[in-house]
DNA sequence: TGCTGGCACTCTCCATGGTCAAGTGCCAGT
DNA sequence: ACTGGCACTTGACCATGGAGAGTGCCAGCA
């Protein structure tokens, strides 16, 4: 028995599949593709693919069904990368080039992704750890109120208001801004949050509440887990085409949605390339029917954070890593150019 | 034939099929309501009610259940109000309390409101146009770059980018930031953006395609549309409560959140007080079983912008209003504080 | 006039059972 | 090593036939 043509009738198994959502059969395989043997042979091969673990039948007079090891072994070795269309290309390019600021980028990504992969699409912000302080900006406001303003290298902009014990005098502000400036542009927001707290004591005790509450903040800002949390969701109403059954395949996924912990460990450190994550391999019981695929972006070769899709284990594998795939990198010329 | 009786008779038809979900039939009332008389008579009340709309059967052996007319009367006439439980009151009041800026205020009310109404949940960010000018900063940065800050009332703060032509002095920075600040400071952002336009006149012919320049700016971010229509969705998963059936109970929901404009015209341009939506009334022919409780929230009498929940027309109508109504209210004060 | 008990009727729901088609496993033959 | 053939399994589909819930209506009663 050639081993070749097994892995040919394991790839026509899960495109079949994956295109018409039915358990395929020996006779009906045969239809699609011609593979030169006869139905009796592919039902040979098909028992020992069953035998490996790579397919499962529903149920003892149906066809077979690839199992999360059949989508595992046909990412890994079966699938040919489907490029984009050029259609398609123009299509992200147009939609992304508009955005206005970070905000707008992450929005109209998750909606491009949604759109081109016909899945729910997950959008994570760049990450204020994984940047570097391009700007800071201290300004006074009426009475004892300050404005912080943090700039930072992906063009992301957190601002903070505080309130002070006492009003600084004008000197302060400016001497506290150059400061900080000093010590914290180019750097990466953790190591910045460091080199802020060793500034405190370059001050004159008179002035060291200010210069401290100051300094608090920042450094809160800095090392915020909320904001480095931050992630867009699109494309919900794609979720009709999970399946039909509410509770075991759509409900997990809004819960996950709406658990966005859950979400960022979905899309995971995928630490570059694309990232495929099949059923059980998800880490989460109720979302092994569920695979997902993500991919990090950002500048040149720093990751700054990761999107990706979430969708049914039957799905389109190579037109969906295309799309991840493409999508990752335009975001991150965009966020480079900026 | 009592008028009383059967309007107690429509009362208890829809407070049963809330809690059931299935027809309801005059010996099942019976058996929930002491209404005194016998299935007969009850009879006679559901036939009349069918005559004029209120109720009707899904097929001619089935129970009854109300038409959007009849949950519009019991609304409008029917439903006693429900407080909300102290542990309720509790669970908005320290919920809200740790939130440290407008987007959280909106993030967790977003989160409160879904799980007190086991619904989706809508927040809309408080209006940019009907908030007034707090604060407004120009900085500059390096080159020839300016960094643009505004702080509105409601406390959200709006910044952005801009690149000039020419590096300005620092002079004219600070004449533009008090010219500015003297012409809008305490306007509504529409008003403080016609300000601006009459402002550039003022200036030196030399320095008018800078200020031009920031000036521009500042008033795309005054009336920013975009902004302007932000709105966080929350309780997703909740939409198991719509019905069984996903093509026409779901997924129009889903559709709507991701057409932000379709859920900012559900919320309406609720004028004050609770506003309730029931199935056709919402205007949208694919929500026909939907309805949309929503409140506006505001400091003091002035409304900033809206929220609520979208539900199944068969929802608990006093306990959803009373939510959205005390959540409302706390949102507002939250606002107010800052 | 309004309420009640009774009765025939209608319609959905569900369990039953039989047929059909798809698909399988296996075996003997090439 | 592949193929054709055949017996077998099983879910999907459909018609059938109670059972149960609920109704409308009528005649009788306060």
């Amino acid at each position: 028995m050639s081993d070749d043509r097994r892995l040919d009738v394991l790839r026509a198994i899960v495109e079949d599949y994956v295109s018409t959502q039915e358990p395929v059969g020996s006779r009906s395989l045969l239809d699609r593709h011609q593979l030169g043997v006869s139905p009796a042979t592919i039902r040979n091969d098909m028992a020992a693919l069953e035998d490996e673990g790579y397919i499962m039948q529903p149920h003892t007079s149906a066809g077979r069904i690839p199992t999360d090891k059949g989508y595992r072994m046909f990412v890994d070795r079966l699938a040919t990368v489907k490029a984009l269309s050029p259609a398609e290309r123009r299509a992200i390019e147009t939609f992304l080039t508009g955005a206005v600021d970070v905000d707008d980028v992450v929005q109209r990504s998750v909606r491009v992704l949604a759109q081109l992969t016909n899945q729910v699409a997950i959008v994570q912000y760049p990450s204020l750890t994984r940047s570097t302080v391009r700007h800071i900006e201290v300004v006074a406001l009426e009475g004892a109120r300050v404005l912080l303003v943090v700039i930072t290298s992906s063009g992301r902009v957190e601002q903070r208001i505080i309130e002070l014990v006492e009003t600084p005098t004008e000197h302060l502000i400016g001497e506290i801004r150059s400061r900080i400036t000093h010590a914290t542009v180019g750097q990466r927001l953790p190591e910045a949050s460091l080199r802020l707290a060793d500034m405190i004591e370059t001050f004159a005790p008179n002035d060291r509440p200010i210069v401290t509450a100051i300094v608090t903040t920042l450094s809160q800002t800095f090392t915020n887990e909320r904001s480095d949390e931050r992630i867009a969701v699109g494309g919900t109403a794609n979720l009709a085409r999970f399946g039909s059954d509410f509770d075991t395949a759509i409900k997990p996924v809004l819960e996950a949605i709406e658990e966005q912990v859950v979400l960022l460990k979905l899309l995971g450190e995928a630490t570059g390339g694309l990232t495929v994550r099949i059923g059980t391999e998800t880490g989460h019981e109720s979302l092994s029917s569920t695979a997902v695929v993500s991919s990090a972006y950002g500048l040149d070769d720093q990751a700054l954070a990761t999107l990706g899709t979430v969708g049914p284990t039957r799905m389109d594998y190579p037109a969906t890593m295309a799309a991840v795939g493409a999508v990752a990198r335009y975001v991150g010329r965009m966020l480079a150019d900026n």
